[in-house]
Parts: structure tokens; sequence; C-alpha cells
DNA sequence: TGTACATCAGTGAACGCGCGTTCACTGATGTAC
DNA sequence: TGTACATCAGTGAACGCGCGTTCACTGATGTAC
């Protein structure tokens, strides 16, 4: 018997490959169960209902969004304590782990909620604002640590250059997504790194 | 009896609201028809079946934004023939465009469609496909233009630097409603508008 | 160590409802002569 | 100007299918004594 666990985590697995691709409505739990190779009923013992699967799906995904986000940033610091410097090489990071996806980004689950209104009970929009103000605040941290140092050639709004990351990506996704050139991501992940380096980089 | 044509606007008109909002497979043709006081038979003598509804959508949208761009830019190389100017000054009219609807973007119907493949016959995909690549090539020849006046002062790609335009809007869009902010748009566009200034603009 | 019971991780069949679609029909307007 | 027919812009009822959900049941593993 496998444990339940597994099966977990392979219903929320095939479940978010077909929702980014379809959409949530688009995806039925018939073709989820099927894919991991269990049947309707069983999916109910895992999820009381279709409504939950998208929250903990959401859930789950902004959890390991923020630890690779971490992770990377945390490395570039390592990597060189001025804080420039690091945001600098983290970008890079970034740009390298999208680069290496074999397929192009899978897309973002936060953005394929806004569109989808279904998976929006307040407990989930909730989710999704708590996740991007996360973001923006790690990232607005950093900047003010770079402005201190390298007072900005354009008076700028440090708040804004943050929310930029997200915005980058998540629109570099559709972008690349839409025109089915992957490495379009990759591009403007790198344009915004050459923004900052403008922006701050002393002559 | 009223005008065909006028019912037929008015059904594009309340789906294109509420696919925006709740996604395409989340809007059903009932409460289209409900909104528009027609029967569900109604719609069928507008529309064959759903899809068609989906690409005639999609059709109307791509060809009211590539001439809201069309004017703006135009109007803003009438207001100055330098080209960088045209560019900065163009990107301005966009921000104070977005500034003034009132309750935020509603959303971009080629981004909602990135995300809900059943829009994806190959039909709709190409629409998206050509729509982003007019608008690439649009800029691209303006950027062009710029870098032979103004020799830029970081190595970049032209090409996804005009990309970059669709990137900011769509990401802004998508970062905005998240958070519930809908300035977050505005400002992501000031943005890019700061990087071309330091990209270009002689010291 | 064997037996009794509990829990775990599902199965299988059924249900009902909403949704997209069809089709025969209709009443108002347009058009020919 | 009146009549006959055609077209336009729908209506109303019905259909069928897929989908989310429920519920009684089950066979394998864990646990107590």
């Amino acid at each position: 018997m496998a444990r339940a666990q597994d099966t977990r985590k392979e219903i929320l697995d095939v479940a978010e490959r077909a929702i980014l691709q379809k959409g949530f409505e688009a995806t039925s739990i018939e073709e989820i169960v099927a894919a991991v190779g269990i049947t309707k009923s069983g999916f109910f013992y895992h999820f009381p209902d279709k409504n939950t699967l998208a929250h903990d799906l959401l859930k789950r995904y902004i959890e390991t969004e923020t630890k690779l986000f971490d992770d990377l940033f945390d490395r570039a610091r390592e990597l060189n304590d001025d804080p420039l410097h690091a945001m600098l090489i983290g970008l890079k990071l970034l740009a390298e782990l999208l680069d290496d996806l074999p397929n192009g980004h899978p897309g973002c689950l936060v953005a394929s909620a806004c569109y989808q209104d279904r998976l929006f009970d307040d407990n989930v929009r909730n989710l999704n604002k708590q996740a991007m103000l996360s973001w923006r605040k790690r990232f607005h941290t950093m900047f003010l640590e770079i402005a201190e140092a390298y007072p900005p050639k354009e008076k700028v709004d440090l708040v804004s250059l943050s929310d930029m990351i997200s915005t980058i990506v998540d629109g570099g996704i559709i972008v690349a997504r839409a025109l089915n050139e992957p490495d379009v991501l990759v591009k403007q992940v790198l344009q915004l790194r050459t923004y900052i380096k403008l922006l701050f980089k002393p002559d």
C-alpha cells in the first residue's frame, strides 16, 4: 500500500502541471486521478473538495518559490558581501536557473490564479497577496541597503523597484508563452539586471 | 428590434469583462445572456459555439490594443520628432492613460489566454503570437532608431528591450491584481521609462 | 505468538445539476411587384 | 398602396453528457493484550 503522503504529493504535482497549462476549471478531477492511477473517490480521500486542492496547491507553490528566492539571494550574498553586487549576482543566478529549465518555465500559479477568480475565495486571495507582499519586502530591504551605499542616478520609488522583479518574472513568463520562445523570460530578467546596474553603479 | 451588431457587441463586452475576472471556463453562456437580456438560444444566433466567442473576443481585443498603441506613439512622435524623446513621451502618455482607468486595468486577454489552454486551438494560439510579434516589431523599429542616435550605455538586446514593454504591462497587471493596488501598473511603466532614459540619454 | 479490533488508503456505483448545444418555431422588419 | 414572400433576430423546450460529490463498503497494515 502506498503511503498517503506520496499519493497526495503526486496529485498535487499532476494537478499543478495541468492547471498551469489549461486552467483550473478546465482541469477535471477525472484526468488528475487517471494520471496518478487512482479512482475519483481516492481523490476525495485526500481532499474534501476541488477548492481545497487549489488552496493547498497555491500554498505549496508559494512556499517553494519563497524558499527558492531565499536560497538564491542568500547564496548571492555569501558570494559577495556588497549589497549591489549581491543583487546583481542573485539576478544572474536566477537567469541561469531559468535558463536551465528544459521546456521553459511551467508558469506561475500566482499569476494563473489572478485570471481565474474561482480560485479566489478570500482565503486564496489573501494567500496570494501575502506572497506578493513578502517578495516586495525581501527585495525592498535589499534595495534600501543598496541605495544607502550607491545613491541612485535617477529618483526612483524603491518599493516599486522591488515589485519589478515579480513583474518581470510574471510578465516574462506570459510573453515567452505567447511567443513560444522560452528564452524571452531569461532575457527579461537580464534586462532588469542591466537596469539595476545602470541605476546604482557609479561611473 | 435591436440591430444584431449592437447585441453582438454587447455579448462581447459582457463576456470580456467576465472572462478577465473569472476565466473562460468559469464564465457560462447563461450568465452572459442574462446580463445582455436575451435567451441562450439568442447567443447561438450570433456565435456557432463558445470557442468562436473566445476567438472573436481575442481578435477584437488585439485590434483595439494595437490601435491604441499606434495612436499613442504616433501622437508622441508628433509632439517630439526625436526618437528617444518620442519614446519617453509615449511611455508617459501610456502611464497617464493607465492612471486614468477608474478601477485599475481590467486585465489583458492575451495574458489570460496564456493560462487557459482551452482557448488555444492553433487558430487562437497563432492570433496571440502574431499580436506579440507585431508589438515587438513596432517597438524594435523605434529602438533601432533610438540606438542609432544615442549609443546605449550598456550592451543590450534591442529585441528583448522591445518585448519588455509587453512584459512590464502584463506583469504589472498581475502584480497590481494580486496586491489589489491598481497603481502598481503605472509605476512599473514609469520604471521602464527610467530604464530607457538611463540606457540611452547622454550625460 | 495468536487473535481482535482499529485505522489507513483507498474502491465502485450512483446521483444530480449545470452547461453547451440543437431544433422547430415566431413575430417584426425589409423588399419586389 | 396593398399583398406575398424572405430575412432577421431572436424564443422555448428539450437533450445528453461530464463533472463534482456522496456513501457504503473493503482489503491491507498497525496496535493492544
